[in-house]
DNA sequence: CCGACTTTGTGAATGCGTTCACGAACGCGT
DNA sequence: ACGCGTTCGTGAACGCATTCACAAAGTCGG
C-alpha cells in the first residue's frame, strides 16, 4: 500500500540468495561474449549454456533481480548486464589494496581482469622493505607501515591478501583497523574477522587436494570395477 | 552377511559429502599447525575452532571417515592426519601438468604448497615459442605440442590451466585427449568437458564481484538505516 | 571400583539450493 | 484479429548440508 515503487527495486536486491549471488559475475561473462557475438537478446537456455549452468537456474537467479525477460523471446542482453552490473554493484568503482607482492602479489597486480570491471588498484603494499620502491604494473610499492593512509586516502574498501600464510592473520587485522570491511585471501591459512567483515579465501592447495580425493576415488572404484 | 571387513572401510570412503571433501584439506592444515604448536590430542571444539568451523561440522564431517575419536578425550592428531591423507589419496603422488607459463603461471610454479602436499609439477607447457627453453622452477618450459607427451610420460593425471581465456578450452580438449581426468582452471572462463573429468575453477574476478556485491549491500542498507 | 565429567557419533529437525513442471505472457504469421 | 509456438516467472517437490541435542562411551580422580 504505502510501498513506493522505487523501494520494490531495492527490496530485490536485499535478498539475492549467495548462491545466486555467486552465479551472476558468470553470466556477466557469458552475456559479454554474446553481446561481442552480436547477440541482441538471448534466451535462458542460451545463457545457460554460455554459462555452464541449467536454464531453470538462471530463470530462478535472475528471477531475484526483477522481471526483465519477455515471455517467447527472453532477455535483452544490454538490458541484462545493466541490471546484474547493477545488482553486484559494478557502477560505482572500488578500491582495492594489495598486500604482499611476491609472485603472486605480482600476477594479481598484473591480472587485467581488476580494471575491466571497474575494480581500482589503489595500492601495492609489502612488508619487505627490499621490495619497497619497486614499480609493479605502473605503481610504487609502499611499506607496510603506511597501509592505513592508503587505505584512508584512497577511499579503499577491499583487501587482497597475498602475503606468506604466516603474515596473513597480522595483516588481515591492520586492513580491517584501517576499515577495509571486505577481504579476498589468498594465504593458505583461516583468518578470523570481526562481524561485518566479508572474507573470501582463494587457495590452491585446497583445490589441488580436492581433485586428489576424486582422481583416487577413480582409481579405487576403477580398480575395484574392472 | 558376505560383506568382508576391508570392504566396510572402503565403503567409508565412496559417499563423502562433497561439502565434506572441501573440509578436509582445511582440516589437514588446521591438524599441521596443532601438531607443530605440540598438541597431541584435540577435540572437534578445538579442530573447529583452528578450521574456523563449528564443532558439530567437523564431528560430522570425520564421522564420514570412520570412528578415530576418543570419547572424552577427542583425537589423535597424528593419526587424524592419516586418516584425513588417506581419504583425500595424498598417500600417493600426483602429477601435475602446469600450462600456461605468464605471471600466475609462474607464481604457480614456484608454490610452495604444489611439492607440499606430494603434488609433483610434471611439467611446464606454453603455447609462446618465445617462452619455450625458458627455466622456471627448476624446470624448463617445453612447448604446447609436447603436452600429450609430458602427460603421458610423466603419469600425469592433473592438468592446470593458467593460460588467457581464448586459449583455455583448447589447452582443456587436449589436455583431455591426452588423458588427464582433473582439471583446474584459473582462465576467466567457463570450460566444458566431458564426463569422468573433475573441474574445479578459480577465478579471481568473480571473487572480487561477490565482495562487491556484499559492499554495494552494506552501502545501499547503511544509507536506508542511517 | 565407581561416579562425575568430558567428548564423540549420530538420528532428527531445520534450512538452503536445485530442479521440476506448468500457467501466464508475449511475438509472429496469417 | 486470432491462434500458435515460444519462453519467462514461479510455486511445489525434492535433495543436500547444517545444526541441534542427546545417548553412548570413554577418561580420570579418589
Amino acid at each position: 500500500m504505502s510501498e513506493q515503487g522505487g523501494f520494490t527495486a531495492s527490496a530485490r536486491h536485499r535478498d539475492i540468495p549467495e548462491a545466486s549471488v555467486a552465479r551472476l559475475p558468470v553470466y556477466l561473462r557469458a552475456l559479454s561474449g554474446l553481446a561481442d557475438a552480436g547477440h541482441v537478446t538471448v534466451s535462458s537456455e542460451g545463457l545457460a549454456t554460455a554459462a555452464g549452468v541449467n536454464s531453470a537456474k538462471v530463470r530462478k537467479d535472475l528471477s531475484h533481480l526483477g522481471s526483465y525477460g519477455t515471455r517467447g523471446v527472453g532477455y535483452e542482453v544490454d538490458e541484462l548486464v545493466h541490471h546484474i552490473s547493477n545488482a553486484l554493484g559494478l557502477t560505482q568503482r572500488w578500491s582495492v589494496v594489495l598486500v604482499g607482492v611476491g609472485n603472486l602479489g605480482h600476477a594479481l597486480a598484473g591480472y587485467a581482469g581488476f580494471a575491466s570491471r571497474g575494480f581500482r588498484i589503489a595500492g601495492l603494499v609489502d612488508a619487505d622493505p627490499a621490495r619497497v620502491g619497486e614499480r609493479v604494473a605502473g605503481l610504487t610499492v609502499r611499506s607496510i607501515d603506511e597501509l592505513a593512509e592508503v587505505v584512508t586516502t584512497g577511499g579503499v574498501s577491499i583487501g587482497v591478501i597475498a602475503t606468506p600464510a604466516g603474515a596473513a592473520q597480522v595483516v588481515c587485522d591492520q586492513l580491517v583497523a584501517a576499515g577495509v570491511t571486505s577481504i579476498l585471501n589468498f594465504a593458505p591459512t583461516v583468518l578470523q574477522v570481526p562481524d561485518g567483515v566479508e572474507l573470501r579465501k582463494v587457495d590452491l592447495a585446497v583445490e589441488l587436494q580436492i581433485l586428489s580425493f576424486h582422481e583416487h576415488r577413480k582409481s579405487v572404484s576403477g580398480a575395484v570395477g574392472a
